[in-house]
DNA sequence: ATCGTATTGTTTTATATGTAACTATTATTA
DNA sequence: TAATAATAGTTACATATAAAACAATACGAT
């Protein structure tokens, strides 16, 4: 009688499926919000991702920002070396070690976060604001819950 | 005083902002998945997709499939077409609609997903054991109610 | 001190994806 | 019913990203 069950059709919904219903929806807004980037501020989502750790951390370097993104060093590459043509942001060279390049604002890159942030922020606001404070707050404590798995998971399997 | 405030340095921190945390976990979720999918059976996402879909639908079209995974039109007819050379899916004419080819799956097509779903079922169990069942479900429901959330926004600034 | 190794960042090359143009078919409408 | 528009899917072209190789610098062990 089980043995039927072995031959049974396989199945899955992807709708009860986590990671495709994550990167569904992620991609989603993702795509909402860097349409805005692109039409308003010709930036695409490394070079506002890079703006934006520059308005949180005074001095980063394109490795630090790597590691906080999870963004390819050669995407984080190419995002810093188009914003300091647009003269958003400055490279100076540290004076501790050669290899590194210390990354902060411009004034006019300052300018543009100062319009765009609020922006971004009340984007948001409307996206998250059909949720409650509880469930937001929920939300956050559930994906650090996963991204915290998520390394157990690599540290495990290596 | 006040006015102070408008000149105050632009500051936002992206691990505060849903679309960029959400989208940075979804990716990472999305990369070791895939990495599994691509090793062991030269799948890549939009391939794994498709046949996912299938296995839970009866009959299928390339735009039904769009639809549901919000994928290109060009990368789902690719993932087709990559998945018909390799015999795991098979492509018949609709007798209603010459514009139409019916999707379904073939044997070994059917075989490979045997094998795969519970695989991937597993890899998403582990995951997501760390969450209570309560937490599991309130993250489903609170996907749900921002997917809606975006398509009302589409609506409103169409 | 020096040789091998690791690190930072860039350039080159390959691949994946999206945009636009196109074909074939169906639906609409005048 | 002829003309126009809409739809499904593919192909050709452009862009974005990742992988691999590379250059320059720093570190570490002996």
């Amino acid at each position: 009688m089980s043995n039927l069950e072995l031959s049974a059709k396989p199945e899955i919904d992807l709708n009860q499926f986590l990671p495709y219903r994550l990167n569904r929806l992620a991609d989603c807004i993702s795509d909402k919000l860097s349409q805005f980037y692109a039409e308003h501020y010709g930036l695409n989502v490394a070079q506002w991702r890079v703006l934006a750790w520059l308005s949180h951390c005074e001095t980063l370097t394109a490795k630090k920002i790597c590691v906080h993104t999870n963004m390819d060093k050669v995407r984080v590459s190419r995002a810093i070396q188009s914003l300091e043509e647009r003269e958003l942001l400055i490279r100076s060279p540290s004076p501790d070690d050669q290899r590194i390049q210390v990354l902060s604002l411009s004034g006019p890159g300052q300018k543009l976060l100062a319009e765009l942030i609020p922006q971004a922020q009340a984007w948001e606001a409307e996206l998250v604001g059909v949720l409650t404070s509880g469930e937001y707050r929920d939300l956050f404590n559930i994906m650090g819950k996963l991204e915290r798995q998520l390394e157990r998971q690599e540290k495990h399997h290596l």
